[in-house]
DNA sequence: CTCCGGATTCGT
DNA sequence: CGAATCCGGAGT
């Protein structure tokens, strides 16, 4: 499969377009020299500090400096002290937003289950070394195909495990393509 | 410094 | 439904 790098310009856009242009790209991890491959199929926005349930509505730490920072970089974080979430950031440097990466569809080199963050992460060997990471770098990236891809629906459902966030939890900020059966929670 | 709880997953 | 497991963020 031929497949084009996304440049800065795709992540420095509306978080909620960014997100729903995400399903069906594909996330590569080059790691080794190995290469893996899966098609998202599974995402969230979350879209700044006035979103109480992103990481930035605690302001700028030394956490959330990645998210604050300038689209189209990595921001990776640990969570219940055993699993690595990917997000990408978007939007402008200072505006806090970022898509989380929730599942992808294995299409090349990946080994065990990758429905869910921190599943997807284990599966292409991501932690917080990627940290920051560059997305226009050659470690972790995504890509579009260069053939035209079949067309899919579109699902949006309220975010998962965020219910401390009040009327935020609600909001329909998950993304995910209709029937797929690499999506978390369908 | 201590304390609380989490953008999850797995086993009971 | 609860444990695993540890760090970020907030409070003292």
């Amino acid at each position: 499969m031929h497949l084009t790098k996304l440049k800065r310009g795709f992540y420095n856009r509306d978080t909620i377009e960014v997100a729903r242009d995400l399903l069906g790209k594909y996330l590569v991890r080059v790691d080794h020299g190995e290469r893996r491959i899966g098609r998202i199929v599974e995402v969230e926005a979350y879209l700044g500090p006035h979103d109480l349930a992103a990481h930035t509505s605690r302001g700028i730490t030394p956490r959330t400096r990645i998210m604050f920072g300038p689209p189209g970089h990595a921001y990776v974080y640990m969570i219940y002290g055993m699993h690595y979430c990917l997000n990408l950031v978007t939007q402008p440097s200072g505006h806090g937003s970022a898509v989380l990466l929730r599942a992808i569809e294995p299409v090349r080199g990946i080994h065990g289950r990758t429905q869910g963050p921190g599943l997807l992460c284990r599966a292409m060997n991501i932690d917080l070394h990627l940290n920051g990471c560059d997305l226009l770098g050659k470690d972790l990236y995504v890509a579009a195909a260069r053939q035209p891809q079949a067309r899919f629906g579109i699902v949006r459902r309220p975010r998962i495990g965020v219910d401390y966030a009040g009327h935020w939890a609600r909001r329909l900020l998950r993304f995910y393509i209709k029937g797929s059966p690499f999506v978390s929670r369908p």
